[in-house]
DNA sequence: ACGGTCTACTACGACGCGTAGTAATTACTA
DNA sequence: TAGTAATTACTACGCGTCGTAGTAGACCGT
């Protein structure tokens, strides 16, 4: 869903996983996010502020106002954001060929992944 | 197979779809390349020479030397590069997690991906 | 020895990202 | 009410990558 075009760096990306670690639904302000990252390493306040809008601009995560702060939540959760950026790939490389790169992702893919698919495609025929 | 690290621009990509255009195993000279991209837009010899020796850096071609020039082939096939970046996606963004994250890439699939994916999933049964 | 061909090396501007400071706004508190 | 804390808004810089290309130097055929 979300127009993952451009790529992500490894700070949005921790900041992500912030926010793909609180329930569903749930939010985060920046202090909150600051706050976790801090913990692990040294990091401004406004770094983390900068990244979060960042991340909003790219429509990777909803930004709300709260009193007169923001909180943040993904768009999409870890498994969706993955899966659009592999079809972003997809449709990138392989736009009129698609069969041919999928056949070579399964192909290579591990015995566990292949297992995924086989049960993700299942569940398709049961919908 | 390929490191496929980093990123792919544009122009990388234009000259990709050169080698991938020819026969499997044949090779190509930054010259042949420079000639057709030039068919289509004003651009420098040394630009495109650049340009593939930076893809060489990046492993994605194999350069080798035919006197003293250059003959350049693709690693890959563009599917298997495709299904590579496809598969660091999920890497990077979902190790741990990759069973969801292929059952969202299958759930949100259009009906062509997912007849793709099924026909390659029984043909690795009869292999 | 000359001119063409090709590589090697270098460079520069644009852009994305990590990083963060400063200014402005607003709210709470002593 | 004036000071202080919290929070955003704006701006900026360094680095790496990519598109772009020039220049220098090596090599080959005539």
């Amino acid at each position: 869903m979300a127009k993952t075009r451009g790529n992500i760096g490894d700070l949005e990306r921790s900041v992500m996983e912030a926010l793909w670690a609180i329930p569903d639904g749930a939010s985060l302000t920046v202090r909150e996010v600051h706050a976790q990252l801090a913990e692990e390493r040294d990091i401004a306040y406004t770094t983390v502020m900068t990244v979060m809008d960042r991340l909003a601009r790219k429509e990777l995560v909803h930004q709300e106002r709260d009193g007169r702060a923001y909180r943040y939540r993904a768009r999409g959760t870890r498994g969706e954001m993955t899966a659009d950026l592999m079809r972003d790939t997809l449709e990138e490389f392989a736009s009129h060929d698609r069969r041919t790169a999928l056949a070579a992702f399964v192909s290579d893919a591990s015995a566990e992944d292949v297992e995924a698919l086989r049960a993700a495609l299942a569940k398709l025929d049961g919908a």
